[in-house]
DNA sequence: CCGGGCTAGTTCTAGACAGCATGTC
DNA sequence: CTAGAACTAGCCCGG
């Protein structure tokens, strides 16, 4: 089936009206992979797996098959790896709502109603999302008739891997008709996933824009094809001499390397060169969104990157505030920023395509080895994947560093001519299936021993592996200890009943492991427990990920535990125990950033003090929510006391206030910093806002009108007009002096797309 | 007295899903 | 069992 040319006129099934709308987007014939997918039938409803490198036209490939399916009256589930790539995926299905096919999104943060979604003809959302809408009995699943899997490698993934495999087999038993589409990076075996998804197989190779891959050492960047480029470099870093090359060439460039400080400290080198590359019109624009990003966040990192963003050079890595992350990539696709330097966040996230990508280090520090070790290839592929913007760049092109005529050749063999290696199932893993049996127990996927091990027959890892008795044997402890636990009843016979407890756990999504430290330390509560002694009860379960203790921090942490010791629920682990109270350690180290955020202090204050990025406290106090809530519900089913005081310390690191100001944070746009404004004003509550006299409002609000208007409205006021109303001076200059900030801004978190 | 440039020693390490009920500037 | 870039302190030197 090679070679066949197929056109968008050629395919049958599809809404009126998309095929003309392709060809309008100037689709007409297919690329080859999208061809051999039509030749497999996959605008048939016959499932697929494409194995193809990135930016080849995976995405057509998808919209073939959930387009026909939906014009044959079905209903379709688009998967994705990352809650921002929902978004963007959102926005390209939406291209045919003209056409009657309606589009959803499901993640987390972003809408989400099971029911609503009944109604969409196209659903996109994450697999965690989808699996808690399977635990959660959401009807319209079993409606599906197409699902689509984006980055189907992913599964190799110890962390979330398992769920993605589940959820696809969880899928596929509830519709056995079900056309399943995988997409996939090219990897060693798709052709195993193919099997285990009864699924024909389109692998290629094939791109639409030609990529050069090469070694640069010295002067001189090897290529893949045998020739030879001088890349000239005085005194220059070979990253910076690339990264002028292409400058020179009216390119941009992505480099990646292997921790934040270092993507940090690249973009300040490499904004000396960029600067030098920019007309005025461009610099305009860089100084215009520099002063976004300060806007974004008052942090040091803010700050540094507004310097680099104004030469045109940036960082990007997960310590970033998402409004930063947004305003990088954006500059980035528009080529006002000229070079990226970013840690591996960005090769898997929202598309941003360069002439050239630099993949620097090669090595990672991995805690596991203890030491540095080499990158995946199918991790330096994703990274080179990213070189050369289809209809844009003549071609792209993905470079190595070697420092040695040795590490010239280990890279060319490593990298450059490699296979990536094969995916391989990590469902097989304690803390996996953990959570993986309750959920399939207690969403009635199986109810006894012998249905558990025949559905986890339908997995990845069941197709993978021929190690007899491993999954028997890992799936026996589990199930010991959900039975220990009173998650899991285990009968005589076999049968499995999860209680209602169980099935509690398995609805809020967390890991039973979580849900029993979170018992256990509960029920150890004597007295109502402080925030500091909740947050940290939250921040020691396996969903919350550990800060790192840097040298001096176990001195100083050992110091406060033992001073606070009387708030902690449950008791200490030994000093003489180390990994338990590193652990500990650790995990109070979070509950105390959590603290600190929750009396208010100031965001780049948390952010020196405990060595972490602004994304980094947005993500710890989303994740604190969200164990507090699970808290609060697991207090609540098992009739435990301090519901209340739960619930508080959940609402205090919602808004980052003290509990004074609870009431007030509440109110729409008032948050942390406006109502303690309020507060030092003498208006107290909600109420008091509804009473209290309007200048002093407006004063406290530092004379800002529109806000204050707003504010009054949402409170409730009856009369929120402000006309004629003058700022009470007082209450401005008390303010001012006490906040010691002069711009008006909101230190708010909650930014969600 | 100051600052630049060098070296030897020290420090520190990627990522990001989920519930629930509504709304930051 | 495994590394290495970038930062830091301390030193020398020249002006």
């Amino acid at each position: 089936m090679v070679g066949v040319s197929v056109e968008i006129a050629d395919i049958d099934g599809l809404p009126e009206g998309v095929a003309e709308h392709f060809r309008e987007q100037g689709i007409e014939e297919l690329y080859p992979p999208q061809g051999e997918a039509v030749e497999a039938g996959i605008s048939e409803g016959e499932s697929v797996v494409a194995s193809v490198p990135t930016a080849s036209g995976k995405t057509l490939i998808a919209e073939l098959a959930m387009l026909t399916s939906v014009a044959r009256g079905g209903k379709a589930l688009y998967i994705v790896p990352l809650r921002a790539l929902a978004s963007e995926k959102k926005a390209e299905f939406e291209e045919f709502e003209q056409y009657g096919v309606d589009v959803g999104v499901s993640t987390g943060n972003y809408d989400s109603d099971g029911d609503w979604l009944a109604s969409k003809d196209i659903v996109v959302a994450t697999s965690e999302k989808v699996d808690s809408l399977v635990r959660n009995g959401a009807q319209w699943v079993d409606d599906l008739t197409c699902v689509v899997a984006d980055e189907v490698h992913l599964v190799d993934d110890s962390h979330r891997g398992p769920t993605l495999e589940v959820t696809l087999a969880k899928l596929r038993k509830l519709n056995d008709q079900l056309q399943t589409v995988a997409l996939s990076a090219t990897v060693g075996n798709a052709d195993e996933i193919a099997d285990w998804l009864d699924a024909t197989l389109v692998d290629s190779t094939w791109r639409p824009i030609d990529l050069q891959k090469g070694v640069l050492y010295g002067q001189a960047l090897h290529l893949d094809d045998g020739s030879k480029k001088q890349i000239s470099r005085g005194n220059e870093k070979a990253t910076a001499a690339l990264v002028e090359d292409t400058l020179t060439d009216e390119g941009s460039s992505l480099v990646f390397v292997n921790s934040r400080r270092n993507a940090e400290a690249a973009a300040k080198r490499l904004a000396d060169v960029t600067r030098d590359y920019l007309d005025p019109e461009e610099r305009d624009r860089l100084r215009e969104i520099a002063a976004e990003i300060r806007d974004a966040s008052d942090t040091q990192t803010s700050d540094d990157l507004a310097d680099a963003v104004a030469k045109g050079a940036a960082f990007h890595h997960a310590g970033l505030a998402s409004d930063h992350r947004s305003l990088v990539e954006d500059a980035f696709r528009e080529r006002l920023v000229k070079v990226i330097s970013a840690t591996p966040t960005l090769a898997a996230g929202v598309n941003t395509p360069s002439r050239r990508v630099i993949v620097r280090d090669w090595r990672r520090y991995d805690g596991d080895v203890g030491g540095m070790a080499p990158l995946d290839v199918l991790e330096v592929h994703q990274m080179f994947g990213r070189a050369g913007r289809p209809g844009l760049d003549p071609y792209g092109e993905a470079v190595l560093i070697a420092n040695s005529h040795d590490e010239l050749d280990e890279l060319f063999d490593r990298y450059v001519w490699a296979d990536p290696e094969p995916v391989r199932s990590k469902l097989a893993a304690e803390p996996a299936l953990r959570t993986h049996i309750l959920a399939t127990v207690a969403s009635g996927f199986a109810d006894s021993e012998d249905e558990l091990v025949s559905f986890l027959e339908r997995t990845l890892y069941a197709t993978q592996t021929d190690e007899t008795g491993r999954l028997e044997t890992v799936t026996d402890n589990v199930l010991e200890y959900l039975e220990r636990n009173e998650f899991l009843e285990r009968e005589a016979d076999g049968g499995l009943r999860a209680t209602g407890l169980g099935h509690r756990v398995s609805q809020l999504y967390v890991d039973p492991m979580s849900a029993a430290e979170i018992i256990h330390g509960l029920r150890a509560a004597d007295d109502r427990p402080t925030a500091l002694g909740l947050y940290h009860l939250v921040a020691r379960t396996p969903d919350m990920y550990e800060l790192y203790l840097r040298s001096g921090d176990r001195e100083e942490y050992t110091e406060l535990a033992y001073e606070r010791e009387p708030e902690f629920l449950g008791s200490m682990p030994s000093e003489f125990d180390d990994n338990a109270f590193e652990d500990w350690l650790s995990a109070l180290k979070t509950a105390r950033l959590l603290e600190d955020w929750a009396s208010e202090l100031d965001e780049d204050d948390i952010t020196e003090r405990y060595g972490v990025g602004p994304g980094d406290i947005r993500g710890k106090v989303e994740t604190a929510e969200w164990l507090l809530n699970a808290a609060e519900r697991l207090a609540g089913e098992l009739d435990l006391e301090f519901g209340a005081a739960i619930r508080e310390a959940r609402k205090r690191v919602e808004y980052g206030v003290r509990d004074e100001l609870l009431d007030l944070a509440g109110v729409r746009n008032v948050g942390r910093k406006r109502a303690r404004r309020l507060y030092e004003v003498g208006i107290e509550s909600r109420a008091d806002l509804r009473e209290a006299d309007k200048s002093v409002v407006l004063g406290a609000l530092r004379g800002r009108r529109k806000t204050a208007e707003s504010i009054l409205e949402n409170v409730g006021r009856k009369d929120p007009d402000l006309e004629g109303v003058e700022a009470d001076g007082d209450a401005t200059a008390e303010a001012t002096t006490a906040t010691g900030s002069d711009d008006g801004g909101q230190q708010s978190l909650g930014d969600f797309e």
